[in-house]
RNA sequence: GUCCCCAUCGUCUAGUGGCCUAGGACACCGGCCUUUCACGCCGGUAACCGGGGUUCGACUCCCCGUGGGGACGCCA
């Protein structure tokens, strides 16, 4: 299988965001890509003019930049086989839908949608599978001519036949069979004069060189339509390789209902580009060993198509949280530094003192499984501590009010303070004010922190510096 | 309703007839580490949908059920 002439491609329809699973799908013809050393070709399927939402090609490619799925071929990068938007396509597809009329695999087609919608209820009340009756399959020659000269609104139709049936090969299934009976004739021009996925996506596909179809599961009932269409061009059939489907928690099609479904959502509140691919490589696919951290890189050597499972997977977000979080803790600092700095400043905080940011981070990124969460982990270092009722009377309790005094005194009497002097004192001043454990370690790290849980002391102090410590200790002083 | 696909711990999954007393990860529970929490480390609970075959032997192969999902659009 492993030919160097691989072309696959990803055509996402712009809607505006880009769905998970669209984002798995491209992950995996990108990995097969890199992995055969072939092409990956970013196609916009913008045949729907309804659902053309305006900006989302751009949106749809920063989207696959910023996560680092970059594509050879495309509308951005150009390439041999272009253009790469299917709305730029459509003499192409007109060229091509003649040769299919000329041949007879097509008719057009004056049925109102009125009258489908009719038809289709009818049958389902008899309990009959819905497709189109046919009405205008055999229509005289020049009655057909007739009434597209009077401009009769029409479209055209795949006229597939009617007896037979047709078995086809899938990476992921091995054989699947369908009834060609069962099998509608499928719209192949709109009456607004665009293609149909099922049309532009052969005819893309071929004149493209694609080698490999890589999609979702729901293509798969359609596949019969889409072979008739290659062999009636008389073309090569790709591979075809269908994904499983990506999961709600209750096991359906994961959809825009239970949960974020836009990976710009994901990205927005800080999930990494890093975690995201990881988390999502491993969903339908898994690799020969019981390992699961992965760099893209790695990703790209490991991936083979004959480990993609066949069932469905739910996404579990809990999941991606402890490996958004493994990330974040496992990442070069400086580097994770650099990503949440945006969201503090988001939240107006100033982080210019690039040090201490460096500092708060490390402490912060043990307790958050996203980037937007360190907000709330290090703005205590930056904003003055507001106490809860319940917070305050412990720091009002004399033992609180004699560590605070003791810690001023001796903190205002050394000109420099080190970490070290941090740890000797602590020692030192629980010995002399006769305190161990929570008791002289809570007023402590609320007064400085704002919680009597956090990091530890000498950290804190670190950060803060000897200056705002004091003044935190005569601030927690001054409580009544 | 019709057709197609699928079926191992709650979830992601390993497993291609004997290596399975079913392995790993998340989540959960317990312990350790630690001044606390978190992190980390160690350990534990937890699954082969059911019934028939085939076979000396089935999680693995076949059939039938059952359950779930997808498609059935002039959406992709």
């Amino acid at each position: 299988m492993a030919r160097d002439d691989v072309r696959v491609r990803f055509a996402p329809s712009p809607t505006g965001y880009l769905h998970v699973g669209g984002l798995r799908t491209a992950l995996f013809n990108f990995l097969f890509a890199r992995k055969t050393g072939g092409t990956f070709i970013l196609r916009i399927e913008d045949t729907d003019q309804k659902r053309s939402v305006t900006g989302a090609v751009e949106k749809l490619m920063s989207t696959l930049r910023t996560i680092g799925i970059k594509d050879d071929e495309g509308p951005d990068v150009g390439g041999p086989c272009g253009p790469y938007i299917q709305s730029e396509r459509k003499d192409i597809y007109r060229r091509h839908v003649d040769r299919l009329l000329d041949a007879g695999v097509a008719y057009h087609c004056f049925c109102t949608e009125e009258r489908l919608e009719r038809l289709r209820e009818a049958q389902r009340r008899k309990k009959l599978p819905t497709m189109y009756d046919g009405a205008c399959r055999d229509l005289p020659a020049d009655e057909v001519r007739r009434r597209l000269e009077a401009g009769e609104p029409s479209v055209i139709r795949l006229r597939f036949p009617r007896e037979g049936r047709t078995v086809f090969d899938d990476v992921v299934r091995r054989k699947v069979a369908v009834d060609n009976e069962l099998v509608d004739d499928q719209v192949l021009i709109k009456t607004d004069g665009f293609p149909t996925y099922h049309l532009a996506n052969v005819v893309d596909d071929h004149l493209m060189g694609v080698t490999h179809v890589i999609r979702g599961e729901e293509w798969l009932s359609s596949v019969p339509k889409h072979i008739y269409l290659y062999r009636a061009f008389g073309w090569e059939l790709p591979v075809f390789v269908h994904l499983p489907l990506l999961l709600n928690p209750d096991r359906s099609k994961l959809s825009k209902r239970q949960g974020d479904v836009a990976v710009e959502r994901y990205l927005e509140r800080g999930y990494l580009p890093e975690a995201l691919l990881n988390f999502i490589a491993l969903l339908g696919w898994h690799p020969a060993d019981d390992r699961e951290l992965f760099s893209l890189e790695e990703l790209c050597r490991e991936f083979s198509l004959d480990r993609i499972n066949k069932a469905g997977a739910v996404f579990d977000v809990d999941k991606l949280n402890w490996m958004n979080g493994w990330y974040i803790r496992n990442l070069d600092l400086e580097t994770v530094a650099d990503r949440t700095r945006p969201y503090f400043e988001a939240a107006g905080i100033d982080v210019s003192d690039r040090e201490t940011f460096v500092k708060v981070v490390a402490v912060a990124r043990d307790y958050v499984s996203c980037l937007e969460e360190m907000v709330d982990r290090g703005r205590m270092f930056y904003e003055d501590i507001c106490f809860s009722d319940e917070q305050r009377e412990l720091v009002r309790e004399e033992v609180s009010r004699s560590i605070y005094t003791r810690w001023i005194g001796e903190m205002e009497a050394k000109p420099a303070w080190t970490r070290e002097d941090t740890e000797n004192f602590i020692k030192q001043s629980m010995k002399e004010l006769g305190l161990k454990g929570k008791n002289f370690y809570f007023p402590l790290r609320l007064a400085l922190f704002g919680n009597t849980h956090g990091p530890d002391i000498p950290s804190l102090i670190d950060i803060l510096g000897p200056r705002e410590t004091v003044s935190r200790f005569r601030r927690a002083l001054e409580q009544v």
